[in-house]
RNA sequence: GGGCGGUUAGCUCAGCUGGUUCAGAGCACCUGCCUUACAAGCAGGGGGUCACUGGUUCGAAUCCAGUACCGCCCACCA
């Protein structure tokens, strides 16, 4: 780099210096000596592609990482990607639908080759894209929850399990996704207040031949096209309008089947008709009551959402279809008796938005009792810390209130239930064929590998990413708890921070928080910190259809990576939901710019060793080199408590402030003059300095610019320089400074008001204790000639205070002396009743009592100083009135 | 319905165990500057009854109670 431009050009560094740090294996890890700082990323879907919502969680992630290897650990941050079943088996299907082709039509086989097809051509581009984005993780490491070791250890734990007892297969009321053809967790499922209607019908009584009488009840339902499904009218014993149907039958409307009239507390007398209809194949709580009163369960809802024969009308219909029908034919027989408009809560699948529909059906579950016992205990004793703490309280009430687990999906892309049956019916649960059929003949020596049928469901996502932080170092492990963990394992885990958001911290934080304390025997991560969700500026939610969500690669390639991680850092408190604008990253490349800047004017400056460091400079270095460390102190405590936005916040500015706008200031030489070699080095340090603590967040330009200021050897990097450690400094040189800073403001002001030019060189009169040797740079900043001074007798000019010191700018001729009067009135008035507060407070007996010294201490100093401060003010009065 | 969290400047937020001259930061805004690193810049400036009402205290943005509004999670009354 010899010349630098005006501006910097982000896309010329950035690819360069990833290579380079790919070329040296920067990023790579292997235990040795040094302790340990490891992350295992959230791993996004193998064939998805990068959203705001990935680059925040990537960047916290790689600020934490470089941090942590600037600071001396053996960071390691291991990459990856989830196979997600569900998102990936539809898009699949999608594909082939399109092609004409039905998942169903081509079998299990043929579409996992498709499957596999499209994960070899789409999978991993979001880990391209994350290089791009800077991330530093050790891509040797890569990888992938449906890899042969990492399906082994899902298999291993599910037998594992199977065989604790705690994994079982049950008939249950599952929610189910009719156009996914699955069941999902109940977690998967979305309530939405839906505008629907409530149908009152009337169901009549039956003479007990099965033919009606005239009288007759009414329920209200909103899924009149489930009541060919109805077992019995449900009411509450405590209800006297419904003590005269006791024992009787009534008629399900129009195919006229007789059912009992039964009584249950469920049921609340103040809602609806006080009469429920109990449909227990199609409605959990029925089914619950069905289970109470021994009811027959009738399936009359297909797979698909369509009404099968057993509902003896509208049969093939579409539920929403057969409703409408329905409605119509209820009202033509007499049935209906009114409608109402009604908003309740429908379920609906998270992944394909169609309603879910309660279903029995024959499921896996894990039992979660003592699962989420131990990972309770986890994060209340400490051992997990969440950040933000708030959301110890949801996991808490949710470990409290865990339902079984619901592991099996009805797809294909995903690992297999090791489940293998019998001819008989029964069933093994094996590992590998092999064993299985071992096990099955250990029951029936004549049963052949051909007999044996392998459960078809597979298992649901998150019963393989539990196991990532472990299995990711060693598949064997899990599922074994005897083995001895290898050597990655026994030396990165537990990891230390993980950085994820807070929607799956059911789904995924407290399932690896289950599995690290079962196979392990500890939590698998120190820290949760949870991120917000990345919305628009209008607070909506980034979504394609919006079309709000910005596509991270095109801002990028226009800002620069940098650019990028600052603007959605800047905007990023643990927990709270970021405001994504781009306006953010527009300061973020500015700053870039800023950096840039400031070094070509360092880089261009003449050094010479027969020029004395001037008096300024000399201070100014001083100051900085203090300032630097008070700052680093601020940082890592922000770091430590991850207030990493603020962290980033503290360090632009003073990069920005301190160091360019009042530093560079105080030690740029006149123009065309060099610059002294103490100053000169002095300065690189520090610059140094600056871009190393900068360098976790904005990785590229402080690598072009660290491999800019001093000769490097190939090979060498910014990312393995340590994190610049606070050195000793006197309180008393940054108080110095900051006295200097605020005369210097009080002659620009001065300046500004009245409209002075810069060039134009000012007289600056102070009295009182200014310390001598800051004098040289208040008058290097802001162009003026100091003096200092007994008293102001006779000047012509425009006074100020700072601190209790009056200062004075000579202005011959040009000034308001009402306009001063006024305004040293003012500040009197302001004195005077500051004065008179801190004097009340002084004179609280019960203060004075209670006070901590300390207080007590400086409310004195606060009395003295504004004492100080209003005989100076007299006294200006004064000579102001006379003159 | 149950639980949790929030409400501070136009926007996004900080303000840790009540007490520094405490009401802050960044952005935005206004004024003046193309000052030889940077106009993606420099210098200066305005702007808030800390949601509301009470209470505790010598002292409250900070603690407590209630109210209003917002957000999230859990549950789901058919």
């Amino acid at each position: 780099m010899k010349e630098l431009a005006a501006k910097y050009s982000a896309a010329q560094v950035e690819d360069k210096w990833y290579q380079y740090w790919l070329d040296h294996k920067f990023f790579h890890s292997e235990p040795n000596e040094k302790e340990p700082y490891t992350i295992v990323i959230p791993p996004p879907n193998v064939t998805g592609i990068l959203h705001m919502g990935h680059v925040l969680n990537n960047t916290l992630n790689d600020v934490l990482i470089r941090k942590a290897r600037m600071d001396g650990k053996n960071a390691c941050w291991v990459p990856g990607t989830d196979h997600a079943s569900i998102a990936t088996e539809s898009k699949v299907v999608a594909k082939l639908k399109a092609m004409g082709i039905s998942k169903e039509e081509i079998g299990r086989e043929e579409f996992l080759k498709h499957a596999w097809e499209w994960k070899e051509e789409h999978g991993g581009i979001i880990l391209q894209q994350l290089k791009k984005l800077g991330c530093s993780c050790d891509w040797d490491r890569t990888r992938f929850t449906m890899e042969p070791a990492l399906s082994e250890a899902v298999i291993n734990t599910f037998v594992y399990f199977y065989k604790k007892g705690w994994i079982y297969k049950g008939v249950r009321m599952v929610n189910w996704d009719p156009e996914a053809l699955t069941a999902v967790s109940d977690d998967e499922v979305i309530h939405k207040d839906t505008k629907s209607h409530f149908y009152h019908l009337k169901y009549y009584i039956s003479d007990g031949n099965g033919n009606p009488t005239d009288k007759y009840l009414v329920i209200a339902t909103t899924r009149p096209e489930t009541i060919m499904a109805d077992a019995a009218i449900c009411v509450n014993p405590k209800d006297e309008r419904h003590f005269w149907l006791k024992g009787k039958k009534v008629l399900i409307p129009l195919i006229k089947r007789e059912i009992p009239v039964i009584e249950d507390e469920y049921v609340e007398m103040d809602f609806g008709t006080g009469c429920l209809k109990v449909t227990p194949a199609h409605d959990v709580h029925d089914y619950e009551i069905g289970l109470r009163h021994n009811l027959p369960v009738l399936e009359i809802i297909d797979d698909h959402g369509k009404l099968n024969e057993k509902a003896q009308i509208l049969v093939g219909e579409d539920r929403f279809v057969a409703r409408k029908k329905i409605v119509k034919m209820l009202e033509e027989a007499g049935n209906l008796l009114k409608v109402e408009d009604y908003t309740s809560p429908v379920g609906y699948s998270e992944r394909t938005d169609a309603v879910i529909e309660p279903k029995l059906s024959a499921q896996w579950f894990l039992k979660m009792e003592t699962l989420a016992g131990m990972a309770l205990e986890t994060v209340e004793s400490g051992r997990t810390q969440f950040i933000p703490e708030k959301y110890v309280n949801t996991y808490r009430h949710w470990m409290e209130n865990a339902r079984d687990w619901c592991i099996s999906r009805q797809l294909w892309w995903g690992q297999r239930i090791p489940a293998y049956y019998l001819p008989d019916g029964s069933y093994v649960v094996e590992a590998t064929p092999e064993a299985a059929l071992k096990a099955a003949q250990a029951i029936n020596p004549s049963i052949k590998a051909s007999d044996l049928r392998q459960d078809e469901d597979v298992l649901d996502t998150w019963f393989s990413s539990w196991l990532w932080p472990i299995s990711v170092f060693d598949p064997e492990k899990p599922g074994h708890p005897e083995h001895q963990p290898n050597k990655d394992l026994a030396y990165y885990y537990p990891t230390n921070d993980l950085v994820t958001g807070p929607d799956i911290i059911f789904f995924w934080v407290a399932r690896m928080i289950m599995a690290g304390e079962e196979f392990m025997g500890k939590e698998p991560f120190s820290n949760v910190y949870f991120t917000g969700i990345v919305r628009d500026k209008m607070g909506r939610k980034m979504s394609k259809t919006l079309g709000n969500s910005p596509d991270p690669l095109v801002l990028i390639e226009k800002y620069g990576a940098d650019a990028v991680r600052i603007g959605m850092l800047l905007c990023s408190s643990a927990g709270n939901d970021i405001f994504y604008d781009e306006a953010q990253i527009q300061q973020g490349a500015a700053f870039c710019n800023k950096i840039w800047n400031s070094y070509r004017l360092v880089k261009g400056f003449q050094v010479s060793a027969d020029v004395q460091q001037s008096p300024a400079a000399a201070k100014a270095v001083e100051w900085f080199g203090a300032r630097l460390s008070e700052t680093v102190a601020l940082v890592e405590d922000h770091y430590s408590k991850f207030r990493i936005s603020d962290a980033l916040m503290t360090i632009y500015r003073l990069f920005w402030d301190d160091y360019c706008s009042w530093y560079l200031e105080a030690i740029k030489p006149a123009f065309g003059s060099p610059v002294d070699p103490a100053t000169h080095q002095a300065t690189l340090g520090f610059f140094e300095a600056l871009l190393k603590l900068i360098h976790p967040v904005m990785p590229f330009i402080t690598e072009e610019l660290w491999q800019d200021i001093a000769p490097r050897k190939e090979g060498e990097t910014i990312m393995y320089a340590a994190t610049p450690k606070v050195q000793a400094y006197k309180q008393e040189v940054l108080d110095n400074f900051a006295l200097a800073m605020e005369t210097v403001n009080g002659v620009r002001g001065v300046r500004s008001q009245r409209n002075l030019p810069p060039k134009e060189q000012l007289n600056l009169k102070i009295k009182g204790a200014f310390p001598a040797e800051m004098i040289p740079v208040v008058e290097k900043l802001c162009n003026c000639s100091v003096e200092m001074v007994s008293g102001f007798e006779g000047a012509q000019g425009v006074g100020f205070l700072v601190r209790t010191l009056e200062m004075f700018v000579a202005l011959d001729g040009k000034v308001n002396v009402a306009e001063e009067l006024e305004k040293a009135r003012k500040e009197l008035q302001y004195q005077l009743e500051f004065l008179e507060n801190v004097r009340k407070k002084l004179s609280n007996e019960r203060f004075v009592a209670n006070a901590p010294a300390a207080v007590i201490e400086n409310e004195r100093k606060k009395e003295a100083d504004s004492l100080s401060k209003i005989e100076i003010l007299q006294e200006k009065i004064k000579s102001l009135e006379t003159s």
